[in-house]
RNA sequence: GUCCCCUUCGUCUAGAGGCCUAGGACACCGCCCUUUCACGGCGGCAACAGGGGUUCGAAUCCCCUAGGGGACGCCA
């Protein structure tokens, strides 16, 4: 039998990291071991599903590369199917007719809840016969009343509940509409999951769902309940505390890398291995080695990792990512140097992709506007003869690469028996603004020859202005 | 309230009775490198929730306590 896994979000929300993790161990799971993946939609709450949110996971799925085989599988779209199942159940009396009001039910409730007791549905209408005239009934799962269920998770080990807490859950609402516990047993039946990995506050619903499998006639598939994300403070994700979604992250400047990466080693490890590629983690992966324990996102080690992909993984493929970004910035990368070469030059300077575009810009787009407080530390009527060395020195440079334009920097700076950093700080703020940008060299390359002069000019005439008003004045 | 579950540095984790003076990573601090900011290199700070057992020996096994989470829907 070939194991097969599926990701089962409900979509009544966007795909967040603690669903992205789910999917990844489903996925990696899958993988491993030559299975299938299939993606499931459990949409069998039609108020509060949407089409957005169906659109929200698929492109979450599909920006961090997860592919699945199978699917996806619309739960709303198996309603017969759930129907005949339901109906074969009553038939065999493994399921029954509830007319109880909402009223009485909440009333047993308060009462159980007063003595001390778990709130259990008492079988009132078990063995009930007859019709009540004009209330659509609920149906309810007869559920075992003796014995307990028992079953080996692969994260947290041995489970076991007695059926005298369990009570006869509802299957199907009045007017026919299946319920979750139902409708997972029966798509996880038909399409054949050998193993549910899902997150584990499905822990409780597990031996109900046991019991509805042997009440069909079939095997439970083998489940492993892995423990939730918390947020940054420790306290449980939500979406006041950062909930966000996995296509936020991508705003935010980070690489499918880096996040899957970080939420691999969220609750799993390999020795002391930090860093994974998907294919490692599809050869090391296993979910028996899980923890138990929730635990805590911390951004600044995705920053980490984040940075460390954005240096590593080819600079090709990071610069389209980087693209985006521009994009979104509303910045026209082509007028100016190849992104390849921007991301290696940048990479080891910011920690994201967003920082990366916004602080590249003055490479692609006109300065409008010297940093104030650069302008005035750096840009004084002292650097003029700095800045018109250099600029001489560079309109002879044959060659506009690096290694010759260091060595312009340096020959200048010798020349005038001042250090580097007289020239270079001036010259940063004249080529993009601000005190901070990569190396000179760089920043000389990546702003270009035209650029570069240019805006030499354009600082000199600032210098010129002050000297001006400070000779006036 | 009842049931289920969890508990190693601030955070993610290693650890399956002696290899633990508890290892790694992120963060933090210091030093070095340096034309800015970074990167990098080196070093430092920092944890077995508490209490009882079992054992020659316990972070590792057992029990209790405390703290935390989850579930108890005609939500998924």
């Amino acid at each position: 039998m070939t194991l097969r896994t599926r990701f089962a979000p409900s979509p009544t929300g966007f795909l967040h990291v603690g669903g992205a993790r789910t999917a990844l161990f489903c996925y990696l799971q899958a993988r491993r071991h030559g299975g299938t993946f299939i993606l499931r939609i459990e949409d069998t709450d039609r108020e509060r599903s949407t089409e957005e949110s169906v659109q929200a996971i698929l492109d979450g799925l599909a920006w961090l590369g997860l592919d699945y085989d199978e699917g996806p599988i619309f739960q709303s779209q198996r309603f017969e199917r759930y129907a005949e199942v339901i109906t074969s159940m009553l038939a065999e009396g493994k399921a029954y007719h509830c007319y109880c009001s909402r009223e009485r039910i909440e009333r047993l409730r308060e009462e159980q809840m007063a003595k001390g007791l778990k709130p259990r549905y008492d079988g009132h209408c078990r063995e009930r016969k007859d019709r009540a005239e004009g209330i659509q009934p609920v149906v309810r799962f007869r559920n075992p009343d003796h014995g307990v269920v028992r079953f080996d998770d692969r994260v947290r080990g041995p489970i076991s509940i007695s059926n005298a807490e369990l009570d006869d859950l509802v299957v199907a609402r009045p007017d026919g509409a299946p319920t979750y516990n139902f409708t997972v047993v029966v798509d996880d039946m038909d399409m054949g999951i050998t193993d549910v990995i899902r997150g584990d506050d499905h822990i409780n619903n597990t031996p109900r769902q046991i019991n509805i499998y042997h009440a069909l006639g079939v095997e439970p598939p083998a489940f492993a309940h892995v423990p939730m994300i918390l947020g940054d403070d420790g306290a449980r994700l939500s979406k006041r505390h950062g909930a966000v979604s996995v296509l936020q992250y991508r705003e935010d400047g980070y690489l499918p890398e880096a996040l899957l990466n970080y939420l691999v080693r969220l609750g799993w490890s390999h020795g002391d291995q930090e860093i994974f590629s998907l294919d490692e983690m599809v050869a090391l992966f296993d979910i028996n080695e899980v923890n138990r324990k929730a635990a805590a996102f911390n951004t600044s080690k995705l920053d980490w990792l984040n940075q460390h992909y954005m240096k590593t993984l080819d600079p090709g493929h990071v610069a389209r990512e980087l693209a985006w970004h521009f994009e979104v910035l509303g910045v026209n990368p082509s007028q100016g140097p190849a992104l390849d070469a921007l991301v290696q030059v940048q990479a080891e300077r910011v920690t994201n992709l967003r920082q990366m575009a916004e602080q590249s810009r003055c490479f692609y787009q006109p300065l409008d506007r010297f940093d104030e407080g650069a302008a005035h530390k750096h840009l004084r009527p002292v650097a003029q003869v700095a800045l018109q060395a250099i600029a001489t020195r560079l309109s002879e440079l044959s060659s506009w690469e690096p290694e010759a334009l260091d060595e312009a920097v340096r020959l200048t700076a010798a020349e005038l028996e001042i250090g580097m950093g007289k020239i270079a700080q001036p010259l940063r703020v004249a080529l993009t603004g601000t005190a901070v940008s990569p190396s000179i060299d760089k920043t000389l390359w990546l702003t270009g020859r035209e650029r570069s002069i240019q805006r030499i000019d354009r600082a000199l005439g600032y210098v010129a202005a002050r000297a001006a008003e400070a000779g006036s004045g």
